[in-house]
DNA sequence: CGGTATCCCTGTTGATACTG
DNA sequence: CAGTATCAACAGGGATACCG
């Protein structure tokens, strides 16, 4: 017996509900962006760059969007280890659209600095 | 004493994380996808286009796409109520960018499903 | 019609310690 | 260096019943 299909019943539709999944996580927004800002970083490179995010959730969001193709993992078999991550071209698709959504962020937080200026005298 | 400051050293960066939160909720991309494609939605009208949010959930996330600036309420105080649902400017600057969002999602699952045949055979 | 209120459950996230 | 493992905390979300 498969699983009650719920919510989306129209598929253009729930394509909006899929990428939103994808790129929705606590931390895969930043982590998209950047990579694309750097091209290239290590785990540890990552992870200094985001110092409030733990080696277990990091860990976990990268290998999420790994399996989800928007980055690649490259490892290095020396010692000390190394691992590059790097966007797949699936990913890098997503740039201009976590471009655009940074944008509209920094007009609205903008906005709202402004607003709290008036209110605060 | 101020909570501490977490996460975002740099303002630039953290605008990804900004709207993100804004719009990252499990049904605010639909919501606000549906609400663009009708111009004007009742309460019951989308409750009716997403049967899987419950009552609870939707005026939730309303509320919070209204105190985001995202959406507009406006009440008619007639009996039975009515209450309308609509885009403000800022959220329609969301538009291009949820529409972005849309066919990249409609590719990705259209290359999901292109390989899914294949290995089915 | 358009919501609230309550209780509960689950998934996500965090803290901490440890490893090849 | 780049993770894994375990447990605990917490927020988001669901079911159900009720209200103006």
């Amino acid at each position: 017996m498969r699983k009650k299909e719920k919510s989306c019943s129209e598929a253009a539709t729930c394509s909006v509900d899929y990428a939103f999944k994808r790129i929705g996580g606590k931390y895969k927004g930043r982590i998209l962006w950047y990579l694309h800002e750097h091209s290239i970083l290590r785990y540890g490179e990552l992870s200094r760059t985001m110092p409030d995010i733990t080696t277990k959730m990091l860990t976990q969001t990268l290998r999420e969007l790994e399996s989800d193709h928007l980055i690649n993992r490259k490892v290095y078999l020396e010692v000390p280890p190394k691992v590059e991550y790097t966007l797949t071209e699936v990913g890098q698709g997503l740039v201009p659209f976590i471009r655009y959504l940074k944008e509209w962020g920094d007009e609205q937080m903008k906005a709202e600095r402004k607003k709290a200026k008036m209110a605060g005298g």
